[in-house]
DNA sequence: GCAAAAGTGTTCCCCCTACACCCATGA
DNA sequence: TCATGGGTGTAGGGGGAACACTTTTGC
């Protein structure tokens, strides 16, 4: 009956500039001092786990409510830190874009960077921060968590473009309109739309009520 | 930096009688003494999470090679455990049928429950067991797991019933002999054949290489 | 032969793809 | 009026659902 410590680390995703972002921070204190790591602390005392996920959420990145915040995986190799038997559980949150960068941030630097440009990462930080992103792409597929990266309203064509950047591809914009709008529970039109933009104004949507994809939208093939 | 005590729990699910059943055990110890559980047990000093759960699996039912075992989510909220702060890891185990309901156990009689009359559960453990069912039976529409319920050599008609089971449905014989034998990587042929039962001889298959099925199989709709 | 289970062929339909085309705005 | 991006129509094809039909065994 071992004594551990349990920790949560977070793989904070958000779209920027078109590309498919995840919040590290720079550690201040050993171990791996000055390396980036996910951003996470311990678990107090009286605290469920998806609460101290979500705690961390709001110290890290000032974010009180996240599109989407869901357990990730577990991960407790022996050796995975060297002060000891420490257990993390990895949690997964999906943002839209650009909730300041480092505010209120009580680790030393904390910055977006692309998942396609990453560092080298404390700890087995590159094995959990892999297994968010494969999560993510895969939860596109089945779920309307597209529109967890979008501000409360959006266009047809900003949900694409999270799709192009999230799978790395690119989509057919008819197509996609097609499939977002007609599909059960997806998006809810708003009846608003855009204005002083080049091109015809976009209908603005909300997020639909459906939690899963019936039929699902596919990658690649 | 509260101290933890962590435990592994496992869902462990097979076939029998064409129906979707769990190893529960009855609890010699309190708490919940007398009432029904998942198996599981400690992690030791020097044991990573999934060695922990194949140690149980090979402790609670005498499996040494389960078809597939992976994780499935932990669980962690203060009250689940009235000893103290304990987080459990479970595991999904998928098992041919029939290894031998209470061989090597260590617990109080374990043994083989139907899930659809399943008795009241010690801690958490009703909602875990719904999550590990809920995973299998979505795990079998885009992966080739379903195989993993199967002896190492088996029909298409056991498959399909593995599929029947899990999904409490009815599938059409004919149009999942196609499917399955026409999907890369789902199965693959041995030559041989199934005699001395009615019927014409059905071919014998064993588990494909592919670790997920394109396209998928769907459910229902 | 008959029953039973394995396996194949065929038809219909839905949905995905590709792409031609129209719509509404800013400059 | 042109450029730009939003949105609709339509034809073709792949795959699933339904089911008629053939094959191969035990009795």
């Amino acid at each position: 009956m071992t004594s551990f410590t349990v920790t949560v680390d977070l793989v904070m995703l958000t779209i920027r500039q078109g590309a498919l972002h995840v919040l590290l921070i720079r550690r201040a204190i050993p171990p791996y001092q000055g390396a980036s790591a996910l951003p996470g602390g311990f678990v107090l005392p009286e605290e469920d786990l998806g609460a101290a996920a979500a705690r961390e959420l709001a110290e890290e990145a000032g974010i009180a409510a996240p599109g989407h915040l869901e357990q990730l995986a577990s991960y407790g190799a022996p050796g995975r830190d060297p002060r000891g038997r420490v257990v993390t559980v990895a949690y997964l949150a999906l943002l839209p874009d650009a909730p300041a960068p480092t505010a209120g941030s009580d680790a030393a630097g904390a910055e977006w960077v692309p998942v396609a440009a990453l560092p080298a990462l404390a700890f087995d930080h590159a094995g959990i921060l892999a297994d968010g992103v494969e999560r993510a792409r895969a939860k596109l597929e089945y779920t309307p968590l597209g529109a967890a990266f979008c501000p409360p309203e959006f266009t047809i064509a900003e949900l694409r473009q999270v799709y192009e950047a999230v799978w790395d591809t690119t989509l057919d914009p008819r197509n996609f309109h097609r499939k977002a709008t007609s599909t059960e529970g997806f998006v809810e039109p708003t009846g608003r739309s855009t204005a002083g933009e080049r091109g015809r104004p976009a209908a603005l949507y909300t997020r639909g009520s459906a939690t899963v994809l019936s039929p699902p939208l596919l990658r690649s093939r």
